[in-house]
DNA sequence: TCTGCATGCAGC
DNA sequence: ACGCTGCATGCAGA
């Protein structure tokens, strides 16, 4: 059962009931957010798919009314995986004229409203994005899966493509909790006390001076690489960079206080008092997430560099009272991914334990587990040189349908051809200027500079297809565990007798997920699950069987594994 | 003064 | 000459 919903003012939805789509239904409402819920929860057992433009443009309007859905259907992010698929190139969706629908970027309810990213009363928003007609675009996207070789994956895809931006919003909404008063006396000891913007606190000064003494330099600047590069020479340091891997590899007075400073700014100015205070609110860290914000279906995020949070802050992160973390990552993702695709039995078999590198030492491979976990990486990022480029010959005898996926990804870029994930996302083509290139270097009056370039990017986009494959379907794997999670906690918070929470459409409380356990955050291969602590055993079991489900769906019974380090644990610092 | 680019580094 | 990001900073040019 489809129901189409749009916005249609600021607190006002229109919503269409479409049937099973052979048999329209002639529901056409328009409601606020408060009958919507009732609406919602009268039909909740029909497991409805709420079908809408945009789910960052709508579904935090239904957040901020207390309701929740179990199912939907992004048009906006489906139609970009729809587009590109080579599983739909036939379809009118792919050859139809660009339209709005294929805007770049969502339009955020903040974007739209100028609000801020936590001002969730959604005081002034407008119309959704995009504006297509939403009928007749759901109805070219199921056109299009229908007339797929394997519209199976499709689906698959769509869905957990759907339930993603579903739960990206539910994320930002809660927001990870942060404590303001551990992360201030955690910069305070590493930096000394806080002050004015501006001035740089009691350590830092004082490795200041210690390096400009260290150069002789007394009004050096440490915060311009240009002006600390020529001091290192004029010293007699012999580097082109400044850059720390570099710097280190040097025997100088100055290296020790230097690398210290660096490390320490670097906490000051990315994530000290200023970033504290900007996305720190009422103890919750609220980052927007982007799904499919990454041409391979990762993820992006906007707002407080919520993909790089250092570990040096991580003790900020702490479950409020009486609740505890879950967070759970699964170990050597991309790898396991990759014998999957490729269905490398022996690649399996070295992950059958719950470390891939330690099992491919074990068979012989490799000496060590940092050999086997370097040779992995550069059979996925395309190393050419290096250690890595030198263990290659080995991991291929090894694992050779593996090695031959990753190098056939490679060529396949190579020749500007198009490459697709397990569930069928597929990679954008090249540009014209990289088709130009490439022409340019087969004409007659080619110049050995232009046979470099054109040679040199092929191959930069041989890597790219060739991770592209891996990366992506890993981020399938990865979007399916998330929903199997979700999944799991929703039915746990409705049957635990811990009151009300859980029922989403039906539910009165204005915060869904005050009671119930909640991811609170996802980074590629790991989530954490913010859940009052009497429950974490249970959370723990969903967390680790919905793993398993989303190896089975998207490998079926292909015997690969896909373990995970799941702890229970009140600070973030001390999951790893 | 504003904008775009380069550098450097945090994460996976 | 090893994939994908986001962000702060300094700097050059408009």
């Amino acid at each position: 059962m489809y129901i189409l919903v749009s916005r249609t003012g600021t607190r006002s939805l229109r919503v269409r009931g479409l049937g099973a789509l052979g048999a329209p239904d002639e529901t056409d409402l328009t409601l606020t957010v408060a009958e919507f819920r009732e609406f919602a929860a009268e039909r909740e057992v029909l497991l409805p798919r709420w079908v809408w433009n945009d789910t960052a443009s709508v579904y935090p309007l239904l957040l901020s009314g207390g309701v929740r859905v179990r199912r939907a259907h992004d048009l906006r992010l489906c139609h970009a995986i729809l587009r590109l698929s080579e599983a739909t190139a036939g379809s009118a969706l792919a050859n139809a004229p660009t339209s709005d629908w294929d805007a770049a970027s969502p339009v955020t309810v903040a974007q739209e409203t100028g609000a801020t990213l936590f001002d969730l009363d959604l005081g002034s928003a407008t119309a959704a994005s995009p504006s297509g007609d939403d009928l007749s675009e759901f109805k070219a996207q199921l056109d299009a899966v229908a007339a797929a070789a394997e519209p199976g994956r499709l689906r698959l895809l769509l869905a957990a493509e759907s339930v993603g931006a579903l739960i990206a919003a539910e994320m930002q909404f809660a927001g990870l909790p942060w404590r303001s008063a551990i992360h201030d006396r955690l910069l305070t000891a590493e930096l000394g006390a806080r002050v004015a913007p501006g001035l740089r606190p009691a350590r830092l000064e004082e490795l200041a001076d210690r390096i400009r003494s260290a150069l002789g330099e007394s009004t050096l600047n440490p915060d311009s690489p240009p002006e600390l590069l020529r001091a290192l020479n004029r010293a007699g340091v012999a580097t082109a960079s400044t850059r720390a891997w570099e710097l280190e590899k040097i025997d100088h007075p100055v290296i020790e206080p230097l690398l210290r400073y660096k490390k320490l700014a670097r906490l000051l100015s990315n994530n000290g008092w200023f970033w504290m205070e900007s996305w720190i609110v009422q103890d919750r860290f609220h980052p927007e997430y982007l799904p499919g914000g990454v041409v391979t279906g990762r993820w992006a995020t906007r707002g407080g560099g919520a993909l790089q949070l250092p570990h040096q802050v991580r003790g900020a992160v702490v479950a409020d009272p009486g609740w505890t973390f879950v967070v759970a990552d699964a170990a050597q993702l991309e790898p396991r991914i990759l014998a999957a695709l490729s269905a490398d039995t022996a690649m399996a078999t070295a992950g059958r334990g719950v470390d891939l590198y330690a099992g491919i030492v074990a068979s012989g491979v490799v000496e060590t587990r940092a050999h086997a976990k370097v040779a992995m990486l550069g059979a996925m990022y395309g190393a050419t040189s290096g250690e890595s480029g030198r263990l290659l010959p080995r991991l291929a005898r090894a694992y050779p349908r593996a090695l031959a996926m990753t190098e056939a990804a490679a060529r396949a870029g190579e020749r500007g051809d198009v490459v697709s994930t397990r569930l069928g996302r597929s990679s954008p083509r090249p540009g014209p200027a990289w088709h130009d290139d490439q022409g340019r270097a087969t004409e007659a009056g080619a110049t050995a500079a232009d046979e470099r370039r054109a040679r040199s990017q092929a191959r930069d986009w041989g890597r790219f297809t060739r991770n592209f494959i891996v990366q992506g379907s890993a981020a399938e794997w990865a979007l399916c565990w998330m929903a199997e999670i979700r999944k799991g906690l929703w039915d746990l918070s409705g049957t635990d007798g811990t009151g009300q929470a859980g029922h989403g459409a039906g539910q009165a409380l204005t915060n869904p997920f005050q009671n119930a356990p909640h991811l609170v955050f996802f980074l590629h291969d790991e989530v954490i699950v913010h859940t009052p602590a009497e429950l974490s055993d249970r959370v723990s079991a969903v967390v680790t069987a919905a793993a398993e489900t989303a190896g089975r769906l998207l490998f079926g019974d292909f015997p690969v594994d896909f373990p995970l380090t799941c702890v229970v644990v009140d600070s973030y610092a001390d999951a790893k």
